[in-house]
RNA sequence: GGGCCAGUAGCUCAGCGGUAGAGCAGGAGACUCUUAAUCUCUUGGUCGUGGGUUCGAAUCCCUCCUGGCUCACCA
């Protein structure tokens, strides 16, 4: 318990708003209308980082997802793409589905791609898809209390966002039984029973209604209730008790303001509390699934792994923005800060940064963290391509490496391949140069280089051929001041074969390199210009 | 225009009322194997600005500046 660390974890400091002794319900959601950036994993992670911290703090509680299936296409960069203009307006589910092989509809492939991350990074909600709970009425309850109070509702939009709804409104969206558009439809005048709708050419932007006049039951599936009140009668019949989310909903006068006030009002009941969470940013710009490298989901999820994601979103408290660009340095830098975490994991379970290391976890009772390799060092082992990594960790060690430790550096393996392929910057790299580069090399320089020709072919062990290239160059008289070999030895190996004066340890990378092209080079680079 | 977040060592950030911290980078040294290898030590900041509260503020309050995101239609 107390570790000296007496400022709250961020997770903790949100049980204390969830009240003992009752059943509690954390809810998130997903609209299915197009790929999902890997910001979108920010939500789902951090609730069921707190869904973990809930019931590590003995309270009874659910974790509840829903996906929003039968909200309207609105989306405008889905609206340019070839066939989808037909589409907009329709609900998400009622669309076909760009691989009938991966999921039944439109929304069912974006969902399933994107729920289907879930399970391998230890998320695990209730699934439900509100195209069935609207069908099969489970929400019919709701909708009539809202419709009941119509206008109520209406003059809460006008009050807390200032949205002018016209007169005879109703907050639902009837399915036209004409065109099958959701989001073109007015509708007005409930009976108890009815309303009447029309789906209108010109109601919103997005889409164009087919004039289409009507009247029927606006339950079992026919209508949904838009967002605010859907919102509503979500945490209504869940019986949500807390729900976090994204700064675009949670900001003054926006969405949840809008739901929250309607809440207290209709229902008659506070709304759930909840973290606001900030956005990604994306080399400092608002990160956009549609464009960008690694930006979406799928794919980091792919290559990371689900630790690391779940490190990723945990670590930064959620209030505070995240600047992630899987180019460059960020990768490393996010292992090191990783394995601080392990650390800090050893040293004390209950630290911030040990909570972190946990809830990053897969599993939310991990095994404590093992012996690993730092991923730069990794990275490195696997340009060499005489090095093992599994024999170089095990010396590295001192001692067999656990299966779990030997899973852990196949991992970093894979990682750090993804990595130097895609996102290394070129000083993390390094390449055997086929042709002679034009380095300027002094004249010590090259008598070494030709002195350690001799080496080449007749010894065959990495640190061995180390000790003799030191050696090599104390004969040849590269001494510093202090008559160790100077840096100028080594530099001279490395411009000769990288074309740069730094690289991986010297005798492991001649090993590595063919023979004749090494001969040749020293041959080449060790006379006189 | 409303809201949120950030501005602390070269870089990335932690600290959030009690004499400025970490990692990396940089510097020095050790290991009779240089390094993007290990270990040890170390340089470096008047904590965006100006006020206020306090015995005491990076830390609380207010002003302002800078940068970013977000809502102002729908979801």
């Amino acid at each position: 318990m107390s570790s000296g660390h007496e400022a709250a974890f961020w997770a903790d400091e949100e049980v204390k708003l969830l009240q003992p002794g009752r059943p509690h319900v954390v809810r998130d959601s997903k609209t299915p209308s197009g790929p999902v950036p890997i910001s979108g994993l920010r939500g789902p992670i951090i609730s069921d980082a707190l869904f973990r911290t809930f019931k590590a703090n003995a309270l009874d509680v659910r974790f509840v997802y829903t996906i929003d299936d039968y909200d309207p296409m609105d989306s405008q960069s889905m609206k340019e793409r070839a066939g989808m203009a037909a589409h907009m307006g329709k609900p998400l589910c009622m669309i076909p589905s760009p691989d009938p092989s991966v999921g039944t509809d439109f929304a069912d492939y974006h969902a399933t791609r994107f729920i289907a991350l879930f399970a391998g990074l230890g998320i695990t909600p209730e699934f439900h898809r509100m195209r069935d709970l609207y069908r099969s009425g489970a929400l019919d309850k709701q909708i009539d209390l809202v419709l009941r109070n119509a206008e109520t509702i209406r003059a809460i939009h006008k009050r807390v966002a200032n949205v002018d709804h016209p007169e005879g409104w109703l907050p639902v969206a009837v399915i036209c039984e004409n065109c099958g558009r959701i989001g073109t439809t007015l509708a007005t005048d409930y009976d108890g029973t009815t309303v009447a709708y029309e789906c209108k050419p010109d109601y919103v932007e997005w889409a164009k209604g087919c004039g289409h006049k009507g009247r029927l039951a606006p339950f079992k599936g026919n209508a949904k209730l838009l967002w605010n009140e859907q919102w509503c009668a979500q945490w209504d019949h869940f019986g949500v008790t807390y729900e976090e989310g994204g700064k675009d909903l949670l900001t003054a006068g926006g969405s949840r303001e809008r739901s929250n006030e309607i809440y207290r009002e209709v229902w008659k009941r506070d709304p759930p509390p909840g973290l606001q969470h900030e956005f990604f940013t994306f080399g400092g710009k608002k990160m956009a699934s549609s464009k960008g490298i690694g930006a979406e989901a799928v794919e980091i999820v792919a290559i990371y792994p689900p630790e690391v994601v779940r490190f990723l979103m945990l670590r930064t408290h959620p209030k505070r923005h995240l600047e992630f660009d899987p180019a460059g340095m960020t990768l490393p830098r996010l292992m090191d800060e990783y394995d601080r975490a392990a650390d800090a994991y050893r040293g004390d379970e209950e630290s911030d940064l040990g909570k972190t290391w946990r809830l990053s976890q897969v599993s939310p009772t991990p095994d404590a963290p093992g012996f690993r390799i730092r991923f730069t060092t990794v990275a490195s082992w696997l340009q060499i391509p005489s090095i093992k990594p599994e024999a170089e960790a095990e010396k590295e060690k001192g001692a067999r490496l656990t299966d779990a430790e030997l899973r852990d550096l196949h991992r970093r393996v894979e990682l750090a391949r993804a990595w130097l392929e895609r996102w290394a910057p070129d000083e993390a790299k390094f390449e055997v140069l086929e042709r002679t580069p034009d380095v300027e090399l002094t004249p010590e320089q090259r008598r070494y280089l030709s002195a350690i020709r001799a080496l080449i072919g007749t010894v065959h062990d990495a640190g061995e051929m180390q000790n003799q290239l030191y050696e090599a160059a104390k004969q040849v008289g590269l001494l510093d001041a202090k008559g160790n070999p100077s840096q100028d030895a080594f530099a001279a190996i490395y411009l000769a074969f990288l074309g740069k004066p730094n690289g991986p340890r010297a005798g492991w990378l001649l090993l590595s390199i063919d023979p004749e092209l090494v001969r040749r080079r020293l041959d080449e680079l060790g006379r006189a210009p």
